[in-house]
This record gives structure tokens, C-alpha cells and sequence, in this order.
RNA sequence: UCCUCAGUAGCUCAAUGGCAGAGCAUCCGGCUGUUAACCGGAGGGUUGUAGGUUCAAAUCCUACCUGAGGAGCCA
């Protein structure tokens, strides 16, 4: 008989079916066991009676151990006491492979072990609920921009010249010479929105900095859109629609995930347009009143950021930095001159920065006095500037840390959950 | 890089200077509707490593190793 998806087994209500999966959990009471089997698209709950199933099929449910691959046969049907509301009567049982003492058990564990033991982990049902969403969310990225007319732009790991400074890169021998670890796709991305007007390029990126807190990856997944002839506004509001439509997607799709991690969805569904707006200017004035030591040209910490979300329950959009603490690349204010056309989303809950984004500067004679005043290597830079030699245009863009935002749809605490294998100062294993 | 905390059974944790313990997992037994099932029994230890103090160290001291939480920086 054809195996049945878990997902699709309420479709067989009344009628006979066959399960492959693995055993999740089992409980017993003498003469009947339950076994609970995940196949990955879902859980059932297969029952055994030992006056019903032949002595082999008994044995078998008996030596299933936690994670043995199984195949069951049975009848399906409506239960309300069965998990997930349908069962199915097991008339066949076989075990597979068998899975002597399996590490993980239903109780608590620590973080390091969990980390160690990742490769297992992604089959515990909360876990599996998280990946199942980060799924979900790159889908919907992809379908985001498809709609849009975007064309995607498949940036390099490998590169020769950096976007910021030389310190957070992972540096690599390239035939003898240096290269580095992509850690954005923007500056190959400029070029392209020349040719194609919208495009985004979406990859793994990397960040060598020594961070060690629940919103930082040494290896995460970035989206980045970059647009022909988009300026500041319109931005800001690509960044809205962006979220907006990511977060109804979550809702749309993933409802069996979310419950399963007990996510308020009330909260989620409160993300709509218009998001709340200030000025980095602004920020600064509330801060102050509300008692923090920060003034003009000071960057924002993770307690600044936390308080100005705090009577928010969209994301913020703060806008308009100091020239001073940004990238070499960002538009100046034109009303405003020392600060910049970018603007970073803070995502409520404590979540903080899920989008960092501008407008780029796109005259030649500024953007080769910022690469100056940045101390940056300008030969790297020839191509890049090419941009601007050749028909320059207004353009912007912005990128989002994708882990970040599974990271509060999901409402998990950190970040290492919200990637398969996470990356971080002290782990690359498994 | 800096600050703080923690390393004891496969896992989660007790034992505060005086006999190394419990729950879960594993194995054995019991129970015909379990929901992290429950009940009884068994096995399981170089207390992170090295040194020191002491009649006596898991416990106090020193160094190192490993991990966690936070800061800075960022997505």
C-alpha cells in the first residue's frame, strides 16, 4: 500500500492507510500501547490493542524505541481524545530502523547540549515549528518581489573589496590572494539595479564580529532589495509593505506552527500600515527626556532602541542618521545635511533592528570623497563607481536579517533557532 | 575584547568542609484510552583539567579549558 502524508491522513477518515515516519513518543498501559509517529508534515496517533493486531505487531510497538523509523497500517478515524483529532487502529507494524537510546527525551535539556546534538534537535516539534516557518517566510520573500517585478540577483560569498570596514570580514586564500566572505550583496547589486531597475539578491552572509548576544550569527541570511529611481519615501514604504505582507503570510500559512510554539497571534496581527515613524533627531529628544545620556552623533544601544519601541506595537521606522556613524554610501539629507537618508525598522517585543536601509548616494565627486573620509581602498572600488560614471540615477535600498524576522514571528528568545545550523563565536559544529 | 555566572550519572539538577543523591532516559516487571501517562525494581560516577590548603575537598584558593547570560557592533 502507498504511504499517506500525516498532513493528509484526515482524508482518509474511514478507510484503511499506511504511515512511514518515526516514533515521537509512545505511552503504554498493558494490554494497549499509543504510539505517536511524525512522518515531518505531521504527527498521528496509531493505537495498538493487543487482543486486535497479530503477536509480531504487538512485539514490534513494544520494541519501537523514541525516533525508530516506522511504517504502520491501519484503519483511520475521527477521534477527539487522539491529538490532532484523527488516529488510526494499527493492524501492521514495522519497524524500520530501529533507535537505541535516543539522546534527546521529552524532558529539559541545556543549550549547549541541544547545539551539539542540532542534527537531532530539528525533529522536536518546536524546532521543526521554527524551520518549517523560516520556510515559509523565504517563500514569501520570493513571491513578494516575483509580484513586484523584481528581478533576483544572485550576489557572490566570495568577494575582493568589502561594503564597510575590513574588521568583521572572514578573510579566505584566493590562489594567493585575499578575499573575503560576502557580508552584503549591495555593492553588486547597485550595478544591477541599473540594468534590470528593481532587483534583490537573498544568501547567506557573514559577519566576523566577535558578538555574542540572542540577535547575532557570525553566518545569517540577508534579503536585499535595491531599486532604480527610488528615493528615501518610497523606501520607507517598500520596508512597510515588505513586513506587512511577510508577517499576514505567517498568519495565513503557518497557524499550526505558531500554536505549536504558543505565539500570541493577536500581536501579530496588529502589524499593519502605517508603521509609527521618528526621526533619528526625534529619538534623541525622547530619549533625553526620558532620562538616557545620549545626544547628537551618538548611536543608539540595545536599551535606546528597547525604549523607543516601547509604546509601539508596530515596528518603528527611525530615519535620519548622523553622517558620521553610517556607511560611506548613504544620501545626506538635502534639508538637513548632517544626517543621512537611512532609516533602520525596530520590531516590537524587544526585537529590535530587523531592516537597515538608504538611499545611496549616486554623485560621483561625493561618493569618491566619502570613500576618502572612510579610509577605503579605492582601487576596490573602480567598478563600484562605474555607477555613477555611467548614466547615474537616485536609487536605494535595504536589507533584512532573515533569522531576525523568523525570530519574532516565531517568538523565540534567540536567534541560533531560527537557522538550521547555526553559526556562532563559539560554534561551527554540528 | 570586556563584565557576570556555571561545569557532579546519557539528560536536568541536589549535596555549602565529614558515607556521591533524586527525577527523566535505558533495562526488567505490572496495568485495555494513554495525553511530558502511571506504579515497582535494577544498572549507571576519575564531581571539566592541573596544582594547592586541610586529618578530611564536589564544596575553600590559584591557573587553565569549555559553555552560558549581557555589553559594544550590526541584520
Amino acid at each position: 500500500m502507498e504511504a499517506t502524508a500525516i498532513s493528509k491522513i484526515g482524508q482518509r477518515a474511514g478507510s484503511t492507510a499506511r504511515v512511514r515516519g518515526w516514533l515521537y513518543n509512545k505511552r503504554s498501559s498493558g494490554k494497549i500501547q499509543f504510539l505517536i509517529v511524525r512522518d515531518g508534515t505531521g504527527y498521528v496517533q496509531c493505537v495498538v490493542p493487543r487482543a486486535d493486531v497479530s503477536p509480531e505487531t504487538w512485539e514490534a510497538a513494544e520494541k519501537a524505541t523514541q525516533e525508530s523509523s516506522l511504517a504502520v497500517t491501519g484503519a483511520v478515524r475521527e477521534d477527539r481524545r487522539a491529538p490532532g483529532g484523527f488516529e488510526m487502529s494499527a493492524t501492521a507494524v514495522e519497524i524500520l530502523g530501529p533507535s537505541p537510546e535516543y539522546p534527546i527525551s521529552p524532558k529539559e535539556h541545556g543549550v549547549d547540549f541541544l547545539m551539539n546534538l542540532r542534527h537531532l534537535w530539528m525533529r522536536s516539534s518546536q524546532q521543526h515549528a521554527v524551520l518549517r516557518v523560516r520556510s515559509e517566510m523565504e517563500q514569501a520573500i520570493a513571491d513578494f518581489f516575483y509580484e513586484r517585478e523584481f528581478v533576483r540577483i544572485d550576489s557572490p560569498i566570495l568577494t575582493g573589496s568589502s561594503v564597510e570596514g575590513t574588521s568583521t570580514l572572514f578573510e579566505t586564500d584566493y590562489f594567493g590572494d585575499k578575499a573575503y566572505l560576502s557580508q552584503s550583496g549591495q555593492l553588486y547589486l547597485e550595478p544591477a539595479a541599473a540594468a534590470f531597475g528593481k532587483v534583490y539578491c537573498f544568501g547567506p552572509t557573514f559577519r566576523a564580529e566577535k558578538s555574542k548576544t540572542r540577535r547575532h550569527l557570525t553566518e545569517f541570511w540577508m534579503v536585499e532589495p535595491e531599486v532604480a529611481f527610488l528615493e528615501f519615501e518610497g523606501l520607507c514604504e517598500l520596508a512597510e509593505d515588505f513586513v506587512v505582507f511577510l508577517v499576514r503570510r505567517a498568519l495565513e500559512r503557518c497557524g499550526e506552527d505558531l500554536k505549536r510554539l504558543e505565539r500570541d497571534g493577536t500581536k501579530l496581527e496588529k502589524v499593519q500600515k502605517p508603521f509609527p515613524r521618528i526621526t533619528y533627531r526625534e529619538g534623541i529628544r525622547h530619549l533625553q527626556q526620558k532620562g538616557f545620556p545620549v545626544n547628537f552623533g551618538d548611536d543608539l544601544g540595545a536599551d535606546e532602541e528597547t525604549a523607543l519601541c516601547a509604546e509601539s506595537e508596530r515596528p518603528l521606522i527611525v530615519s535620519r542618521f548622523p553622517t558620521a556613524i553610517k556607511s560611506f554610501y548613504m544620501q545626506p539629507d538635502p534639508q538637513d545635511p548632517e544626517v543621512v537618508l537611512g532609516l533602520d525598522m525596530l520590531a516590537p517585543e524587544g526585537y529590535g533592528e530587523i531592516i537597515g536601509g538608504s538611499q545611496r548616494i549616486h554623485d560621483l565627486a561625493l561618493l569618491e570623497k566619502r570613500l576618502e573620509e572612510h579610509k577605503l581602498p579605492r582601487e576596490a572600488y573602480e567598478w563600484y563607481l562605474d555607477v555613477r560614471r555611467y548614466g547615474t540615477f537616485p536609487h536605494a535600498g535595504f536589507g533584512m536579517g532573515l533569522e531576525r524576522l523568523v525570530a519574532w514571528v516565531c517568538g523565540i528568545h534567540h536567534l541560533r533557532e531560527a537557522i538550521p545550523y547555526p553559526r556562532t563565536l563559539k560554534r561551527i559544529y554540528p
